[in-house]
DNA sequence: CGCATAGTTGACTACGCTCAACCCTGGTGG
DNA sequence: CCACCAGGGTTGAGCGTAGTCAACTATGCG
């Protein structure tokens, strides 16, 4: 039983669901508004963020295919941040009512949710560790590090650098400067997207 | 059903589970170890740590009565970080595979548990979002204004502001500045440990 | 062929960190 | 009872680094 794929679900739960497509750059749900569906990712990626008194804005988390979004109308009636699609993308729209119920029948696919959830608190702690990396250069290359894949030591970055930047919570002049820094301290190796970690043994 | 009340759990979990005193300044667990039961904190205040490469310590939660710890055992078999109690305190400890059976049957526990891990989150969003605050002392305004009950406008500040600093991810001496600085603007007024919100309209 | 946007580089500024000295409190032992 | 000590908190001076503002290049799109 897994919430990304509808047809693992048992049918009282696929019947009440709908999957959603939404282009690149649309709100899929806005701060404040009414919330009745939390919502899984099949394809794309969606930024979730929240505005601060000043009008800014602060990104919480870039969500991919299997994340959740929005888990927490599980237990408030209205949306805490805004959802925006980052490129074209499709969820899978689940009423909460439904999923409340389903504690009740369905143990596999709350332990699913609870994986979910504890994975979202994972992503949560590592950002918040990486802000606590004062140097530039060195919060990048940890970032760097954690999205390299476990063997692999390749790592492409589809998405503009000042959304990175932004992640980071440097701009993205300073995101440049530790670029080229870590290229010329032979940390890393750039080709167009493709960045690549050389194993030195120390920052 | 409420995981912190072992009187409102089912007799099966219930004498599963054992209830635990913590010396202040003492460890519930650290990280790399075993990781087998999760927790409920009844009393007291511990601190949840994890270490750096380069040997410094991230504060990740300061987690207080009603908070979970280690719900992550649920899906990993280490510890990923350090439990350390700051004062006294006392915990329940919930073996995991206990917690993992009882999806099946106890549908309150499971939602209660749903709950804790949402607070948790929550928590963690809108630590990551102070750090989006640039200036110190609005940082420690925002802190403030958050720790602030509802409809009071006292804070009690209890712990040493050198671990204020920590969480707020600045040097005491910066704090000790923004504290001066907000009082001076009439933001704040302090009386020893305790810390009055002036409602002034803007920062 | 422009226009918009991303990325890079440079110069300057400002804010928080570091190091240091000092005050104050509470605890300990002579 | 007082001298001493340790730790937290405050204040000061100087430095370093990331932010800001600006100019310039490169790329993609109408």
């Amino acid at each position: 039983m897994n919430l990304m794929y509808p047809e693992t679900l048992p049918d009282e739960v696929r019947q009440s669901i709908a999957v959603q497509s939404i282009e690149a750059k649309t709100l899929l749900f806005q701060q404040g508004e009414q919330a009745d569906y939390l919502y899984i990712i099949t394809q794309g990626r969606l930024r979730l963020m929240r505005y601060l008194d000043d009008g800014k804005t602060v990104t919480f988390q870039i969500a991919q295919p299997g994340d959740g979004v929005a888990e927490v109308v599980l237990m408030a009636d209205f949306y805490p941040c805004t959802a925006v699609a980052e490129v074209d993308s499709q969820v899978i729209a689940y009423p909460k009512q439904v999923i409340l119920n389903s504690f009740r029948n369905y143990p596999d696919l709350t332990e699913h949710l609870i994986h979910i959830l504890l994975r979202k608190i994972e992503s949560l702690k590592f950002r918040l560790e990486l802000r606590d990396i004062r140097a530039a250069h060195e919060r990048v290359l940890q970032y760097l590090r954690q999205l390299a894949a476990p063997n692999s030591s390749v790592i492409t970055v589809d998405r503009p650098f000042k959304d990175v930047a932004a992640d980071l919570g440097i701009t993205p002049e300073t995101l440049s400067r530790a670029l080229s820094r870590l290229e010329q301290d032979g940390a890393i190796t750039r080709m167009q997207q493709y960045i690549t970690l050389n194993d030195s043994p120390a920052a």
